[in-house]
DNA sequence: AAATCAATTGAGAATCATTCACAAATTATA
DNA sequence: TATAATTTGTGAATGATTCTCAATTGATTT
């Protein structure tokens, strides 16, 4: 965890921006929900528990921020709001959601699988590739069996 | 096009909703400009131009009852507004996007792609995947010829 | 065609997420 | 410590979308 904050700390300075305590606290929240996909009212929330004094446009910078130096991804996934997402460590490209129509759980897919797919796009659209979203909407496994009952 | 406007009359009369003429003005305009991926308010301006007595908020419901019937899909690419796309004749699937991060255009793709992808997610995570967003955020053809000037 | 009932509409108010403005506080640096 | 630039908290402003509600329309039955 430790580790991971001073990997953060280092791309801030690297464009020199600073690692105040407020963006530290809202950077921890992210590493320990990493799992999660947090609004920002969500991330709001859980930083005011370790730094009360915290305000929302603080919250709403940092991510725009974090967003903008790809440590994290602003996702969207229809409901009229943006979720936060960690990269993971070293990834170059951004994860895949699973996203079940029933019961709204989102789950994560790291494996790339688009390798093929980008090539094709760049091949016959010329279309250079820098990033992707991929999301599949669905039914997930727990869903699945539920019906069956 | 008369066509398409009776087809989507029936899909609506299939679920006993009417198709009034302020409905069928909103779909004129987006069979009119189906390249296109307008927000509610650019279709409002548009329908306006037809029938100057509607209301935005009869746009917006319109343009959700569309949704909700799976013909026309809403998309996000980030900027806080949704767009809204009409479901090609007959596709199963949503298509594809590529946005350009330069100049911001969007360009469509048709094609499936995802069929092998697809086929791994639904064995290896066991999710039965109904529907698929996917959008490439990368350079158009058009701005990668400007780089090189 | 008139009566009826539900669906739909327009207008404006209300809501919600997000951004802005600005004075005060903090930080790094000289 | 003084200085300058960044960053912050607050509350107001914005912009997209939804809601409310009375009036209108549309289909259906007599």
């Amino acid at each position: 965890m430790e580790h991971r904050i001073e990997r953060i700390k280092k791309l801030l300075h690297a464009q020199s921006y600073k690692l105040t305590p407020q963006r530290e606290a809202t950077v921890r929240v992210l590493l320990e929900r990493e799992e999660d996909h947090l609004s920002a009212e969500d991330v709001y929330l859980l930083v005011k528990e370790k730094a009360p004094e915290i305000g929302l446009a603080t919250v709403y910078r940092t991510l725009e921020l974090l967003s903008e130096l790809k440590i994290v991804d602003k996702i969207n996934f229809g409901d009229g709001v943006s979720r936060y997402d960690l990269r993971k460590e070293g990834a170059a490209h951004f994860h895949h959601h699973l996203v079940c129509m029933e019961c709204g759980t989102v789950e994560e897919i790291v494996e790339d699988l688009l390798e093929d797919v980008e090539k094709i796009v760049e091949r016959d659209w010329q279309f250079k590739v820098k990033d992707h979203r991929l999301t599949f909407h669905g039914i997930c496994r727990k869903c699945q069996q539920k019906e069956l009952e």
